[in-house]
DNA sequence: TGTACCGGTGTTACACTATAACGGTTTTTT
DNA sequence: AAAAAACCGTTATAGTGTAACACCGGTACA
């Protein structure tokens, strides 16, 4: 078993974690346009998970407050290629915390701080896969999501 | 490799879903209000998900229609108590395929027909939740979701 | 016989999440 | 340069979910 230590849940150099999300973004040649870079950044903060709203909040470009569609579409584009992931049990998005090998992302997510540790699933899990493979079905999208409340979170309850 | 079938997708003799569902509202002893029962009869139907407000509006009772939070509080309720699953990726609900054993719902959700598939995603120790536990998490809830087209829905496509 | 409690219901109003549609501008492609 | 595509600003609206409060019926218990 690898990686027991969920890295958002753990102390770490998150600078490193900021610089391979843009990385990611070069090498795919992906056009970061002002408000797409915006929210990244304001993703990249660290490895909580954000509401829309709350992103369209804190969005502002020389002093110009977008609406609504701005921050969705930021959000679209930068989910389209794989910068960001949808926390479908928060209505909620967060960075990408490894964009350079990113396959079956599973998540692990704190309902209290709402931190978001991203892990890829193994094989057991992947049984749902070959289940819908082998029965016709062409998969899409798949999540995996884990909610409950972290250790750090227990303890200062 | 067990259940390659998965029943949704399946012809089958429907009519064993329903009674199991009944029969295991019977033996935990809960209490089926007139709501509850009207929303749960709902969904038993077929496999496929509804949407709350998709309930809402084939609610009724004696000419009564009644509001969101009835559709809401009988969901709720269901829910809490194993008949009813929620599929977040659609903000819907589904009746539970397999009241007397469920464990490990993972679901097979058609984009386009919307019927789900319930499926224990890991027989063992899934790793998402071992790694969750190990880091002293908590775990409250956990769903394993994927999203596609279904085989029927492809040929008519 | 009250009466205090509790779960369920009815109702209103509101909060949160997300998208449609249109027109204008900038960037890319041909 | 012209055409096409992508992006952005704006308005309005759709879709999903809850807070809050009053009321009603049963039941436990004084
Ligand atoms: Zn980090
Ligand atoms: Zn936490
Ligand atoms: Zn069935
Ligand atoms: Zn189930």
């Amino acid at each position: 078993m690898k990686n027991t230590v969920p890295l958002a849940f753990s102390d770490h150099n998150h600078e490193k974690c900021r610089a391979a999300s843009i990385n990611a973004a070069y090498r795919q040649g992906l056009r970061l346009t002002k408000w797409r870079q915006l929210v990244l950044d304001l993703l990249l903060e660290d490895h909580r998970s954000m509401g829309a709203y709350e992103i369209l909040e804190k969005l502002e470009c020389h002093g110009v407050k977008p609406q609504p569609p701005t921050a969705y579409r930021a959000l679209e584009y930068l989910v389209e290629h794989g910068l960001v992931h949808r926390i479908e049990k928060q209505n909620a998005y967060v960075a990408c915390a490894r964009p350079d090998m990113c396959r079956n992302a599973g998540f692990i997510v704190c309902k209290t701080c709402r931190k978001v540790a991203e892990i890829e699933y193994a094989s057991s899990e992947a049984d749902l896969l070959h289940i819908a493979a082998e029965s016709g079905f062409e998969t899409k999208s798949a999540i995996m999501e884990v909610e409950g409340v972290c250790a750090d979170c227990q303890k200062s309850a």
